[in-house]
Formats: structure tokens, sequence, C-alpha cells
DNA sequence: GTAACTCAGTCTCAGATAGAGACTGGTCGG
DNA sequence: CCGACCAGTCTCTATCTGAGACTGAGTTAC
């Protein structure tokens, strides 16, 4: 069946739930780890297992503020296992969870499907520009 | 391969050209239609299309300005096709194009898995909201 | 006949959210 | 002794979002 008119039976399923949070997974999951962050998070690491000041070096354009509170919120959902090593220096590893393992393959759907379709994305955005 | 070992060297071939958001479809793409309103818009319209007050109804929760925003954004990145037809009262209609279509098969990816997971995830949140 | 509602938005103002960058305290290298 | 590094937190500002009034012609309801 058409990947499209699944979806949209999706969509009118959690219609008649009013879109409550608690039933309709793209608002009580997709808002949250969907985001630009979290995405990112979990490809950078889904290389393996690394440390709050590596993975700000690996994205730099992150602020502090929001590599903790993304690192927090993707915990809190499981996604994400967060190490503390007790010693001075601190040392705290992150690193994904089987949950977020098995993100991995949604994800790399999406990001496939971006790679393929960037160029026509990037083409239409600048006749956008051109005809304003 | 495991999706998680390839999304990782994806994530290392952005860091190359770093993160670059003409390069890195994860800026460039889904920061943008990757959000809250973007994804749940194109479920709706993936039942057919719909008029402006017709999406509207469908998801009360969204404001005006941020329903015309969000289509806009979609227009311009050539997922959404917008006919106007210039009668009294004004008659807008949005429906998916072919590329908007195409998208339809990963998002149901991460769809599906949000909703096999989501019992999972409300559990662990409960239990760090109770550890806290 | 006139009050209310529809179409697809735009506009303004307040409130929420994101980012920049200083600061913590202890320990190591030079 | 001076600075860098660890993993953050804190504050201040900039940006973004949401609520809701307004547009203006036409259609319906009473």
């Amino acid at each position: 069946m058409d990947a499209c008119v699944e979806l949209g039976a999706k969509f009118e399923l959690w219609q008649t739930a009013g879109l409550d949070p608690n039933r309709c997974p793209v608002r009580g999951l997709l808002d949250q780890i969907g985001n630009r962050w979290s995405t990112l998070m979990i490809c950078a690491l889904a290389v393996g297992p690394r440390r709050f000041s590596a993975l700000h070096r690996l994205i730099p354009d992150i602020s502090k503020r929001m590599l903790t509170q993304t690192l927090r919120t993707l915990e809190a959902d499981g996604l994400v296992h967060r190490d503390v090593q007790p010693t001075v220096p601190p040392s705290v590893t992150y690193s994904l969870t089987p949950l977020g393992r098995s993100f991995a393959g949604p994800l790399l759907g999406l990001v496939e499907w971006a790679e393929t379709h960037f160029p026509a994305v990037l083409q239409t955005r600048a006749e956008t520009k051109r005809a304003a």
C-alpha cells in the first residue's frame, strides 16, 4: 500500500483522539526528539560513546546550554545513557541505549531521503527566492 | 550493515565538511521540515488536498500565523503545492507535490517507530520524574 | 435590512525559547 | 604561577511562537 495513504489513515486515527499528545506519536515523541539538535546528537552518538566536551567539539555551534538540555531530554526518554564517573575532573560519558540504537533505522531512512532530494529542494528554494 | 554504523559514518562525513548546512542534509533539510508542525502538516495533507481553513480545523492548536508560515516553508521547499482560485471569497487549496508524497515513506518509518516505542518512552519518562 | 459568519490570511503584542558567553572548583602541564 | 580542562550552570539578550484582533467582499440567517 502507498505510504502516503497509510500515513493519512494514521492521521485520521489521531484526529479522533483530538491529537492528544499521549496518543499521537508525532505530538508526543517526534516533537521532542525530531528537532534540530536531537537528531544530530543521535547521529553523533551512533558512532560510539562520547564525552560531553567531545560532543561539543563535534557540533561546535550548539551552545553548552542546549547541549545539556538535549542530552537530558534524550536521557529522560530513554534513548541515551548518561554514565558519570565521579573522578576529578569529572568524566561523563554519553551513549545510545538499545532503544536509541533502534531509532537509527528510521532516522537513516529520513536522512537518506534528505540526501537524495536535497539538490531538488535547493533548486526549488532558489527559484522561490528569485520569484520574490 | 547496522543502520547505527551507517548513520555514524554519514555523520563523520558531514563532520569533514564542518556540518555546512549546504552539505549536511540534517542541517539543511530536517531542521526545517522535521519540526513539530511540518511533520503533522504532511500527515494531514497525505489524506488529500485541503483548504487553509480545513487544515486549521484539523489541527486546532496551531495558530494561523504558524499555519501560514509552515505552509509557505513547505511550499518554498517544493513539498507542498499552493493553488489559489481568485474567487470571492478566495479559495486556496494545498496539496502534496510528488516530492512531498515521496517523503511519506521515510516519515511513515519514523511514525511507526514512534508508535511502537511510545509506551516504553512514557514509562521511562515516568520513572525519571519519580526519581527527581 | 442587518447582524453574523466565511474565505485566507496579516498585524501586533506578550510570553516562551534559544544562543552567547562569563563563571564554578579542583587538578594538571609547563 | 598562569592557564587549560573537566561538566556543567547562570544571566542576559535575541529570536521565535502563540493569542487574538482585524481585513473586505460575499453569503446566509432571521
